[in-house]
DNA sequence: TTGTACGCGTTATCAT
DNA sequence: ATGATAACGCGTACAA
């Protein structure tokens, strides 16, 4: 014999499939005694139900899925727990699916939208960039959460839930010119990689620009190389020590996320630095590190506990009410902490 | 219509199915030109295959599943590199699942097991705790990683690969105690929860036995309140700041983990304290952030990769050669770094 | 090389 | 309340 299935319980039971099944999935039209003894005979012999039968077979599912790319950033797991309470609010069941770097999330999201009779899909993190034509081949109601949408994605053909990364990222940008700081480097991602870097680094630009401040390549930075994970405060650490390093002049770093602005900030220690009295240093993100960091680190907050719920909202409207696309852009708090300092007091 | 099936496309080519099904999974007898036909037709009609029905159908598969639960850990990321790297090795897939809290793991498995005819499961992190005659339901190899495993388990009936939490803490508060401390604060678990915590409170108990010094019950500290995760930078924040308020006396403090120790070295920064000079802080696992912390934190390091190609090579052993279980005990490193110092120096 | 037909384990429809 | 049976979509013996 190989696995017991649902006929092995029938047979031993002395009855029909069809009324184990109704025992299994709680069926109205069923006898106590006949349904607990079948219960009982399930649980002793170990009978568990092939899902992949059951999908098969199932013509809909209520489960919404959560497609998580780069499950790396701490602060996916705030976003989950509320994603999780939600969905189990509302009777759904929840499935978390990761998706690997070198994947495309939206073949992913195909596959398991056959597969499991979605109801509805999550697609979070990741810098998302897809032709409106793949898209459309999702026949669920889909959001698109966090993370950099590319432009090449017309923003009215989906629902999304973002923070506008240029202009968050400009944001802080802008406060360190403001505290008079006028050579502010970056740590960023190297531009072969396609990913929300790219958008900090034009509010960066950006932000310069408007300040009158000269833009030097130089104090662009970045490690082109791929073993190292580009928001890793590994990374962090070793761009600022290049910086550091090099002859190029700065009062200021602002780093493309908060765990490289920890890395950073290592990097400066070691040269025998002080922070904010030598340096300023912004992160991005604001993850719990930057608030527990000596010195606590200024850093932009996406407000993701909102943004979670916001997100699921959006889908379940779309799910039950079957309503119209919706997008919403949420704006981020620029925390204020004691890594900057104004320039010179 | 629904959605397309192999049958679209087989009468779409004016084929049978079974030959749309050697194209798909590249069967050798089949002519180039049908092929090349059919799988173009396939990408023209965004055909997707169900894998429901193929798992279904399918009497076996290649993947390993790698059970997570509390994914929070930052070091089963660099773990689950490893994982996925060597399974690719071997050209298996890899599937990531990640168990909820309130779940069992081993009901997981067995479903799981089922639904995608498993060949190989790991579990990862937990505490693990399970009847034996559970665990034997589980038909296909399987190997338990990181994480304590309770002494209700025979560790003669499975395959392990752990470091024996244990004696690592031990070690550390052992390490402590030898710097001249006598006053050690735990900030550890609440006896309530089943959890690793039991067994690092364990080794710190036996060290100051061993050591012949008194235990406080007013130095093991904790705070019970399930919205506080055990294992954040907010509870050991909470629970040190408790201590610090209290007027129980101590001169270090062992964290049952690295990101609850950083917590508490905010706590003693916010009380205007210094680390080490007045308060020795450690911590236990090993996490970036312990190296890039101002302090850095002393810590026990766990041998994440060695443990995770460990396992992985069990399971193959046991996959391939169906060899006999196999079990492997780690040693830890202690990392001496900048938040401990020897009492009165 | 290709097509037909059956079975994987389950749920749903229809009788009874 | 219960049982027989037809799908669900796919892979694969087997026949051609």
């Amino acid at each position: 014999m190989g696995t017991t299935t649902i006929k092995d319980i029938a047979r031993i039971c002395g009855v029909g499939v069809s009324t184990v099944s109704r025992a299994i999935n709680d069926h109205p039209d069923i006898n106590e005694e006949t349904k607990s003894l079948i219960l009982k005979t399930i649980k002793e012999h170990n009978y568990v139900p092939n899902n992949s039968a059951r999908n098969l077979k199932r013509s809909e599912s209520n489960t919404i899925a959560v497609l998580i790319k780069g499950i790396t950033n701490a602060f996916y797991n705030s976003m989950l727990k509320v994603f999780e309470n939600e969905i189990q609010k509302k009777k759904y069941s929840f499935l978390l699916h990761r998706v690997e770097e070198h994947e495309d999330e939206v073949d992913v999201a195909l596959q398991l939208e056959k597969e499991k009779r979605l109801k509805g899909i999550v697609f979070l993190g990741g810098y998302f960039s897809h032709s409106e034509e793949k898209l459309k081949q999702i026949k669920v109601p889909f959001v698109l959460s966090t993370g950099g949408i590319s432009e090449i994605i017309d923003k009215k053909s989906c629902s999304y839930v973002m923070v506008d990364d240029v202009q968050e990222s400009y944001r802080m940008v802008d406060y360190l010119c403001k505290l008079g700081h006028k050579k502010i480097a970056i740590i960023t991602t190297p531009p072969s990689e396609e990913s929300i870097g790219k958008l900090r680094l034009e509010g960066y630009k950006k932000a310069l620009r408007d300040n009158q401040l000269p833009m030097e390549e130089q104090r662009i930075r970045y490690i082109d190389n791929e073993h190292l994970d580009t928001f890793s405060m590994q990374y962090g650490y070793e761009v600022a020590k290049e910086l550091l390093e090099s002859d190029v002049k700065f009062t200021a770093i602002f780093a493309i996320s908060d765990s490289v602005a920890v890395g950073a900030c290592k990097a400066i220690f070691e040269k025998g630095k002080r922070i904010p009295e030598d340096y300023s240093i912004a992160g991005y993100d604001g993850i719990d590190i930057t608030y527990y960091y000596q010195p606590s680190i200024t850093t932009i907050r996406q407000p993701v506990i909102e943004m979670a719920e916001e997100t699921i909202r959006i889908l379940f409207d779309l799910i039950e009410d079957s309503s119209q696309r919706e997008g919403k852009i949420f704006t981020a708090d620029l925390v204020v902490r004691e890594s900057t300092k104004k320039l010179g007091e």
